[in-house]
DNA sequence: CTGAAAGCGCTTACAG
DNA sequence: CTGAAAGCGCTTACAG
């Protein structure tokens, strides 16, 4: 490699102060326009950049945030969740938006990401985002959050939980999918997902879906819950699952696309159709929820939207700015799953 | 903020020196033995991190990589290509066995990215993911070539590009999709997906798929092959686009699995049955090419293992070490979509 | 508006 | 095996 060039040989040919020029570079107001200009103009001609290292090390701020992305210790490996994915976009984007670079790291639940981040001064902030079971890393949020360490969480709705949180209101998208399946003349509606604090998302959604039905007069059928993760094997074994119980459903509930797209190939497989026979529902609005045989309904949550908060929410809590946890709306989409 | 401790504090409490803490916590031989359990039991105490702007300040290096997605213009911003998602989970991982961190960045072609990174000292190299015109940024390769940057790229074939590159070998897996469609009785195979140098991936899948049918003694029908960017929606539109002329066909071999599940959406929409009357193969192994009904016949990128190769190369570059640019095999999935 | 100087928190010759 | 000292390349009071 060439040795790069610093702040003082750019000094040295515009003939003036290191200080100058790092005041010139930064846009300070205290620095001659034109030698400014002259500074900025030595500076592209040598090509130089500023070296991160040294500039954060001095100024204490790194201007990148972390996005750590903790997963189920159960799920593949080699999948990550689309909708997952789609988050991971969008705030690469808000990031850059902001003037932040991003550093990505998947976690496991076991390891000690609490604290790597910020504490190496690599991330001025945290951004959380995962899946899986919330009891289990409740008190590394703790931890992160007596360390005084800044960090905003995605998706689990306000609990007695640490933090700011961005969530998708998942009590309502819930609800409308159920109000949507009985004004579609379904009367046992089947749901695939857990159904407990520890996927507080998933549970929402199961709460609305039940609050639904008690607002029309049905009864809700507990039994026709079943567990699931949100992979698509975790859906097919669901639905596997549900047909083998002795109880009939017209319509399934899955709390997220992934469930939604293995429950399908299981209801194919034993010649069910849909949505003659039973109606598929999903969440998360994939790509690929378009596109299945029928095309899946299914609740969007606006990641763009998303991911912009959480990064400007994180970005405000760095700042010292004040800083609320926010509910986004839900939206339904209906399409061919669920439609007579 | 509390502030953090420093390794002056540790050697304080330890009773040493500074110098002596930094050696023990980077598990120096030179340290006795005792005294470094001693010195890693304070900071564990104090919950001591080394700052790694000081330390990568003085060592000249980040032990970070940068992955730089950047993509073709005219596609969605909200939809990133599913198989480049899978790259960067693999990538992600990989980076962590290796021991580095990952500062992930999207890129539009017209930005000043050739540069930002190393120059920056943010990293100590730059993986390049891209997809789009390749035509576009050859210049910025030849950049990063002069400015001695240190980077691996992703997918164009050995070309006279300059820099390392780990590919799949898109000839051989056109080449195997194509033998099996003719296995299978195709006779008249259409492609979509561009067929030039400005994508040399497809290109390459083209000529494998041509070589193919002319080795079988089948004649190549060139006008059989229209363009398409990797998204839905330009396989939709190429479906249609070689519905609309004039010559049969009795299989289409999509660039991707992206194109090929617009495709199969406008041959549905047209009525035409998959695969009786049409097989449809994509490429990828997309988690959704599974689900799609019919389920999608495609080849499989070994992704897991190209992130690491991708990683390693990389490293093996900053460390000057001898590398060379690698083909990963390709595997043929064959589903429902193209069997009889 | 500019410069000389201190210092961010480490790593690494150098000396012992 | 250990310590005192220099220095990585910046930013930022401080003084003018």
């Amino acid at each position: 490699m060439k040795s790069k060039a610093t702040s003082f040989d750019i000094a040295h040919q515009a003939g003036v102060s290191q200080s100058t020029v790092s005041r010139a570079l930064r846009d300070s107001p205290l620095v001659n326009p034109e030698t400014r200009e002259r500074i900025k103009q030595i500076a592209k001609q040598l090509n130089y950049k500023v070296d991160k290292n040294a500039s954060n090390l001095r100024s204490q701020h790194s201007d990148t945030l972390a996005l750590l992305l903790f997963e189920d210790p159960t799920s593949d490996e080699s999948q990550i969740n689309p909708f997952f994915l789609s988050m991971l976009g969008s705030i690469t984007r808000a990031c850059k938006d902001n003037g932040y670079d991003l550093l990505v790291s998947f976690q496991r639940l076991e390891e000690d990401w609490h604290a790597e981040y910020e504490d190496t001064h690599k991330a001025d902030g945290i951004i959380l985002l995962g899946y899986g079971d919330y009891t289990d890393y409740k008190g590394k949020l703790d931890q992160l959050q007596e360390n005084e360490t800044r960090f905003v969480l995605w998706g689990a709705s306000s609990d007695a939980q640490p933090g700011i949180t961005i969530a998708c209101d998942n009590f309502t998208g819930g609800y409308d999918v159920a109000k949507h399946l009985i004004q579609q003349g379904r009367k046992n509606i089947a749901f695939i997902g857990g159904a407990s604090d520890r996927c507080p998302e998933f549970f929402d959604r199961y709460k609305g879906c039940c609050q639904a039905q008690q607002d029309a007069g049905i009864e809700v059928k507990q039994s026709l819950q079943v567990d699931a993760i949100t992979t698509e094997q975790s859906g097919y074994a669901g639905a596997l699952q549900l047909m083998a119980m002795q109880q009939s459903f017209d319509a399934i509930f899955c709390a997220s696309d992934l469930i939604a797209v293995g429950a399908m190939k299981a209801l194919r497989d034993k010649g069910v159709k849909i949505p003659e026979q039973v109606a598929v529902v999903g969440y998360d609005n994939i790509p690929l929820s378009e596109f299945t045989r029928p095309a899946l309904t299914t609740v969007q949550q606006d990641t763009k939207l998303a991911g912009s908060m959480l990064v400007e929410a994180l970005v405000a809590l760095i700042n010292n700015k004040p800083v609320s946890s926010q509910l986004l709306p839900a939206k339904l989409i209906v399409r061919q799953s669920s439609t007579n």
